[in-house]
DNA sequence: ATCATTGCAAAAGATTTGCAAGGTC
DNA sequence: GACCTTGCAAATCTTTTGCAATGAT
């Protein structure tokens, strides 16, 4: 793991949406409706999803508010582009979660309930760092998913679909 | 990481093969050829592919020794099932390695070379499983995929082509 | 006015499925 | 002979792309 990862993350001075002004001036890239929109939106609570879930919370086509599957895919590259948002795999699709001003973790991911929960480690971070190093791996970033069953998963619950589970 | 996943895969006492029969005598399944030319391909050498890297070291259609692409899915898919082969995720395609006779570990994974290098780190097994009873996460598995460059990629090779970076 | 952005339709990439023909026990 | 498997074609799922119309600066 990098400085710029766990370090400079979460005392931020800037919401989300100056960070993605500052982000697409710099590029010569404009503020639309449809990317306020999907900033509002995606960050107005802290936590994971994927597009498909996405869409289903935003309105539908010839609703006020619509945004495309195109146009969500796109900004949804830039947020990721802008260091706003991370994005990985679960299951056979993309996950997506809070990244700027939002402190560095990682997930069990229950496979009762299909839910990631977070969890921060600091000796995990410095143990990662030291195996790197003995490696002489230059790290950008790292991802841990520990699979298993949660306390409230053990309490039965449905789980989403999914292809063959990878772990 | 459980203790099945820890302990018990490395000595082993039967081959993929040995083990893969078993599997299917007790599914009512049956060996056939193209089930055995997989199994034969796929533990030749230990090494990471996906199903596209597969499929091109196979005889192609016409030739002999051909197996069609599902059936090379359905029967890695199978080889999964019986602890054969793991299966994970990289760009969004499905990356297999072998799990059955081989010790867990861990890897990283190289954005230069496009390359998987595995490592093996006990103090890291244990901090999991520290980490995963802090939590009272009953642990069935773990991936962790450390992003980086490695010091062979430092030496610039091309990549292979891939969606954007999930990390 | 210029040039980025959007939505639509379609393409692309990965994986899965229905089904008739063929193979295994 | 019973029924599991295969290959083909087609479907599915997720994500990306070409392009004409629309919107932002």
């Amino acid at each position: 793991m990098s400085q710029e990862e766990s370090l400079g993350k979460v005392d931020v001075s800037s919401t989300p949406a100056q960070r993605f002004e500052e982000f697409l001036q710099l590029r010569g890239m404009r503020m639309t409706e449809q990317r306020r929109l999907l900033l509002d939106h995606v960050f107005r609570r802290h936590e994971h999803f994927d597009v498909e879930e996405l869409l289903d919370q935003l309105p539908r086509r010839n609703q006020p508010g619509y945004v495309s599957r195109p146009t969500v895919y796109r900004t949804l590259s830039e947020f990721v582009d802008a260091g706003l948002l991370r994005k990985f795999e679960l299951d056979g699709r993309a996950v997506y979660e809070h990244d700027y001003g939002y402190p560095a973790h990682d997930h069990f991911y229950c496979e009762k309930s299909g839910k990631l929960i977070e969890f921060q480690n600091d000796e995990l971070v410095e143990l990662i760092r030291q195996i790197a190093a003995q490696h002489d791996f230059q790290v950008t970033g790292h991802r841990l998913i520990i699979h298993g069953i949660s306390r409230e998963g053990r309490e039965q619950h449905p789980r989403r679909k999914r292809r063959q589970d990878m772990v």
